[in-house]
DNA sequence: AGTGAAAAAATTTTTAC
DNA sequence: GTAAAAATTTTTTCACT
């Protein structure tokens, strides 16, 4: 990993779409040698993935929550939490056998509606952060 | 939107990189239509961006953290958050003039340093909650 | 909104340095 | 490691249904 290695994965973080011969104008080096840095960079892992961002207004997921969970030692909720339509993420947290999840439904009936039938049983408690407004979400990583 | 536009949404992501021609192989269309449809869906506004996901653990941030942050009506503390280096996302949340950010660093020591010199001077409480592991983190919608 | 073909551009592979 | 060239594939445009 040097600096040209820094460089793709910035310009690969702000559009994954970017053609290879972009990629090398931009590093300055010649298509074949660029085209060979980004397969390395992802055969070894540092590049996990490329993924198209949408609009959740657009597609009528106006609500976004974070739910914070918390299970009995025995119980296995993992699974069943990961499964869940519109759970992004899923996170074990320090303390209290909690689990954090981030979750994304049409509106505040269906968080409800789910965290009723699909979580409340599993669990000993929930909190919930209800999201009014978002100011920045990436996945982007400054290194 | 129909189902073919879904179908589209469903692989870009999956694979941001995907080639129109796949794409249209995929679907079952010729390519000048798959091309004119993705074009039409980021001029739409619903897709947003393309963004390659790299992997937190090899570029040596091990740590994930959420903090609540507690502020006075008075404060302005958005654009301050939005700028720190390693803030993924900044909510802003219902209930107590919160925010909730989301935060990736190199260990407990940069997070609490962080904290400290850029936050705590701002707000009026904070909570960390830190996250030991990760089960699920996407960004996909399912719709 | 779709097809198919042709032109332009990008990618992959080979080659040599 | 680098660069350049050839073969292949993809992207893009256009005339037409």
């Amino acid at each position: 990993m040097d600096l040209i290695d820094k460089k793709i994965l910035y310009l690969l973080q702000s559009n994954a779409r970017m053609s290879n011969a972009n990629i090398a104008r931009e590093i300055k080096l010649a298509p074949s040698v660029t085209l060979s840095r980004v397969r390395k960079l992802e055969e070894q892992g540092i590049i996990t993935g490329y993924e198209a961002k949408l609009n959740h207004h657009e597609l009528g997921l106006d609500m976004l929550a974070f739910v914070l969970i918390q299970v009995t030692g025995d119980k296995d909720i993992e699974s069943l939490l990961i499964a869940i339509p519109g759970v992004q993420e899923v996170h074990n947290v320090a303390g209290d056998d909690c689990y954090l999840i981030k979750i994304r439904t049409r509106n505040t009936e269906s968080l409800s509606k789910l965290l009723k039938e699909k979580v409340r049983g599993e669990s000993i408690s929930t909190k919930t952060i209800i999201v009014l407004t978002t100011l920045k979400e990436t996945s982007k990583l400054t290194f």
